[in-house]
RNA sequence: GGGCGCAUAGCUCAGUUGGUUAGAGCGUUACAUUGACAUUGUAAAGGUCCGUGGUUCGAAUCCACGUGCGCCCACCA
């Protein structure tokens, strides 16, 4: 074995030999299924550090559950990330001067090249994921838009039709100019931007003012709104008004509604409604029916609707027109300057306009048929009592606040508009049957085919997996949500909707057993596969799902393009090696929390692996030398036992409750174990008493399969080099495990260590040399005949040419306490008798202000009397120890 | 406007249902190193647990208020 571990000798090597063994595949696994589904990344670059995370995350999942004996399922795809793919493209595309890449390629061209990049983008990911270490099963890699997954999609898109749930409608959606594309309320972006808030009227006589930071808008108002207990405005409730050539353009009728959402002590308490261009007012408009004007259209441009005057115009024209004609037929009484908190396309960047469309949506309050709930009811059942109420179908959100974020959110959830108008993504499975010059006119063309749709619907249309048999049938030009297919996800990979008899196979492992992922996705994904799971399976998609944080670069910052702070995991990997990487990207996490990423914690990181390569070593190693080894257990020995006992134990534990971090945490955690117990007391004991060959490689056997889910490439490749016939991959995981306990080996191992840190302590204190050996008198009573069976580990270990016991105290020495019995280093030459005294006293008077808080306490009646016997006795424990040492510290010091 | 989270050593973070002399890693200081490992070892320094008040025999932990950060939701027109 090398001097140091050398990641790149080995990782190709060992994840071909796993690759090779087939055990990635379940169907090469027996026991019970056990599946997680990794989120799939988009095809729209390559992997950051987040990912680097989330794959180390699900890959100690899967190992740790494999070694377990279950039949693990590790299924890796990728996402083709509809909007936000086509957006990267069409910008790049700009970027190198191509002014509209739509126009100028076409839609088959322009696919062609999304896709090109995809699949490039796609191979970068799936090196990435593999470099990482991740033990997926490459046999089942899925696509969302691979054709398993679309033919998922128009399946289940077609039963939500028949059942009503899918619907096409003429409604207000959000919509991207510069996309020329819907996006759902989950993709707008808010942000705060400074406006005019100007209050007017809309005529001389009109009795109400508003306000507005839309002047623009008002062209299409059809109503204002009044909260019905104003006093100010009750009487005009239901009075209809009719203003002459507003804005010097169109003619208006106003209807006066009373609505309890107006605010009557904002602005003037009356709201113009304009139902076409906000979807506040057009959810008003559904109840008060008072019609829509749609004065903007889809290119930002004011319509006919506006009147002549302004047809034609851009926004930004027109609201300083309408600014301007109030002013000067003195309607404008005031102008303020205000924040105005306005909706961007989260991909295209832009402000969105609401504006009125036919488009497709999933409604979410209605009755599904034959289940009597609706869509929202399904999704907030499995969080708050379980699937159909019961108890074993519940959703389980890690850490729990999440659950309040998600019910939250379904709170406010609207029909969800789900038909994109960009190309890349799933076709809309619907048909429409046209009359023969329609079809000539439209064939080729989907622009004016769309155009056409929104405001005809064709007679005839067919929903379903393939285009009905006929002439004359176009099929709808728009696509889907990405999150359409990706809600699919937990069982679109497992054959559901378009390959039944893999379903009918795979359909063990699902519900999905755990599921992570950042909570910025909550809503976007976690939301909607459970929609379709609850809906299409009439079950969870998962049982448990972690929530993990995001990870920020050193100064806390996201890493992001714009700021260059971006990290490639490959460059990572390559330099620490993956062990390390996923090890650093482990610690320092807590369950929702957000990290930081630093490269301090990688050196950290690649030393704890090379720690362990250099612990593996010396055993192998000294296990060879034939005289240094032996058969008896030693105090030590059973001490590590049951060291290595406690660690089980708390590994399991820290497994079962996702707590990655405490698990190879320096308290209590493998780290400890590993470095502390194992390294620093046991290997250095044995390097005195020799070594046993069964228990040291009990230890290290056991200490690699408790490290493997965190660091399978190093723990493998010492497993081979332990010779083990099988891979470590698929080795038993330590089930047993017992937790710390004061058994009389703890007490007396603990006295041993105490005595040899005193010596130590005592020697740095007084600044003798390090490889000077030196004499030590111990006072040891009762444990005399204890420690002198242990004299050779104390003398190795705190470098004593002499250990004696002996109940005179030596003339002239440094003293101190340790565990109970009385320490001297007999220093004449060394010792300044004013100083150690000194010290002494400092320390007695430490442990006084300790022992006066311990008697304080034990004295007070109220404590004594109220606190649990168990606290009482514990601390009446402590004090007896703390008197006892006072006592002892106090005849050092004479 | 509503909701959520965070504030503990120079830095990054632990601290479970209230009971510790408040911990770790990194960094710092001193010393050491020819045989597992300088990607190391030994020892040490370092804290008003954000502030104020309250509950309690007892508060880093629970409650209230305040301060400072961060996040989510909501088209106050």
């Amino acid at each position: 074995m090398d001097k140091a571990y050398e990641a790149k000798k080995f990782e190709s090597d060992i994840y071909a030999a796993w690759e090779a063994s087939g055990f990635f595949n379940p169907d090469n696994l027996t026991g019970e299924p056990y599946a997680i589904m990794m989120p799939p990344p988009n095809v729209t670059g390559i992997l950051h550090l987040g990912h680097a995370l989330e794959n180390t995350l699900m890959d100690v999942m899967a190992r740790y559950q494999r070694m377990q004996g279950k039949k693990v399922l590790l299924l890796s795809g990728t996402d083709h990330a509809a909007v936000a793919t086509q957006a990267r493209v069409e910008n790049d595309l700009v970027e190198q001067g191509i002014k509209n890449p739509r126009q100028h390629f076409g839609r088959e061209e322009l696919l062609k090249k999304i896709r090109e990049y995809a699949e490039e983008s796609k191979a970068t990911i799936l090196t990435q994921i593999k470099k990482i270490g991740t033990s997926a099963d490459w046999s089942r890699l899925a696509y969302t838009f691979d054709e398993e997954r679309s033919r998922a999609v128009n399946t289940a898109f077609q039963k939500m039709y028949q059942d009503g749930l899918v619907y096409s409608g003429y409604r207000a959606v959000n919509w991207s100019i510069k996309g020329q594309s819907t996006c759902s309320d989950d993709e707008l972006k808010y942000i705060e931007r400074p406006a005019k808030l100007y209050t007017f009227k809309y005529s001389k006589d009109f009795p109400i003012s508003i306000a507005t930071t839309r002047p623009e808008t008002k062209l299409g108002d059809t109503a204002v709104a009044v909260n019905p207990k104003d006093e100010r405005y009750k009487k005009y409730i239901g009075k209809k008004y009719s203003i002459k050539q507003f804005g010097g353009a169109v003619d208006l009728i106003i209807k006066i509604i009373g609505d309890e959402t107006v605010d009557p002590g904002f602005g003037t308490g009356a709201v113009g409604v304009t139902p076409a261009h906000s979807m506040v007012d057009f959810e008003m408009n559904e109840k008060h029916d008072i019609g829509c004007i749609q004065v903007i259209d889809r290119y930002g441009r004011m319509t006919s609707f506006a009147g002549k005057a302004y047809e034609g115009q851009t926004v930004d024209e027109a609201h300083n027109k309408v600014v301007d004609w109030l002013q000067n037929n003195n309607l404008l009484e005031d102008v303020k300057d205000t924040i105005q908190n306005v909706g961007t396309s989260d991909r295209f960047g832009d402000v969105v306009e609401v504006l009125l469309m036919t488009q497709w949506f999933v409604a979410v309050n209605k009755e599904i048929p034959g289940r009597g709930k609706s869509l929202k009811y399904l999704m907030r059942e499995v969080v708050v009592s379980g699937h159909t109420g019961d108890a074993a179908q519940r959703v389980k959100i890690n850490p729990e606040r999440f659950e309040k974020v998600y019910l939250q959110w379904i709170d406010h959830l609207r029909d969800w508009c789900i038909s994109r108008q960009i190309w890349w993504g799933h076709q809309i499975p619907v048909w429409y049957e046209l009359k023969p010059e329609e079809y000539q006119k439209y064939k080729d063309d989907s622009e004016a085919f769309r155009n056409f749709l929104n405001f005809t619907r064709p007679a005839t249309l067919a929903v379903g997996l393939e285009k009905p048999s006929g002439d004359n049938w176009l099929q709808d030009p728009d696509t889907l949500d990405t999150w359409f297919s990706s809600g699919l996800w937990t069982f679109s990979t497992l054959g559901w909707g378009s390959n039944e008899r893999m379903w009918k196979k795979m359909r063990a492992f699902h519900p999905t057993s755990w599921m992570q992922m950042g909570h910025e996705i909550i809503f976007f994904w976690m939301a909607r596969m459970i929609l379709m799971s609850t809906y299409l399976l009439d079950e969870i998609p998962f049982h448990d799902v972690y929530i993990h944080g995001m990870v920020r670069d050193e100064q806390g910052r996201k890493f992001s393009k714009s700021l260059k702070n971006g990290i490639d995991p490959l460059e990572v990997i390559e330099k620490y090696g993956a062990d390390a990487l996923r090890l650093s990207s482990i610690i320092g996490t807590s369950p929702g929390a957000d990290s930081r990423f630093y490269y301090e914690k990688l050196d950290g990181a690649r030393n704890f692996v090379n720690k362990l390569w250099n612990i593996a070593r010396y055993i192998l190693d000294s296990q060879k030398t034939a005289e240094k080894t032996r058969k008896q257990l030693t105090l030590a020995d059973s001490w590590i036992l049951e060291r290595l006992e406690a660690t089980i134990y708390m590994v399991n534990r820290c497994l079962e409750e996702y707590d990655f971090a405490s698990a190879m945490d320096a308290t209590f955690g493998l780290r400890e174990f590993m470095w502390d117990d194992l390294a620093d007391w046991y290997l250095e004991i044995s390097k005195v008493e020799g070594i046993n060959v069964d228990v040291s490689n009990k230890i290290l056997e056991t200490l690699l399969k408790l490290l493997h889910p965190f660091l399978p490439f190093v723990t493998e490749v010492i497993w081979k080099e332990m010779k083990k016939p099988n891979l470590l991959m698929v080795a038993d995981w330590p089930n047993r495990g017992e937790s710390l306990n004061l058994s009389q080996i703890n007490v007396d191992f603990s006295l041993v260590k105490e005595i040899i840190t005193a010596v130590r302590s005592l020697r740095a204190d007084k600044g003798v040399e390090p490889a000077k050996k030196i004499k030590a008198v111990v006072n040891a009573g009762k444990q005399k005949k204890f420690l002198a069976e242990q004299a050779e580990i104390i003398k190795a270990l705190a470098r004593l040419s002499d250990l004696e016991f002996s109940a005179t105290k030596p003339a002239q020495a440094a003293a101190a306490v340790a565990g109970g019995v009385e320490v001297y280093l007999p220093l004449a030459e060394l010792l300044d008798i004013g100083k150690e005294k000194e010290r002494l006293q400092k320390e007695i008077a430490e442990i006084e202000r300790y022992r006066d808080s311990l008697s304080g306490k034990l004295v007070n009646k109220e404590f004594t009397a109220k606190a649990p016997k168990a606290v009482v006795a514990a601390e009446q424990a402590k004090l007896t120890e703390a008197e006892a040492k006072l006592k002892k510290l106090r005849e050092q010091l004479i």
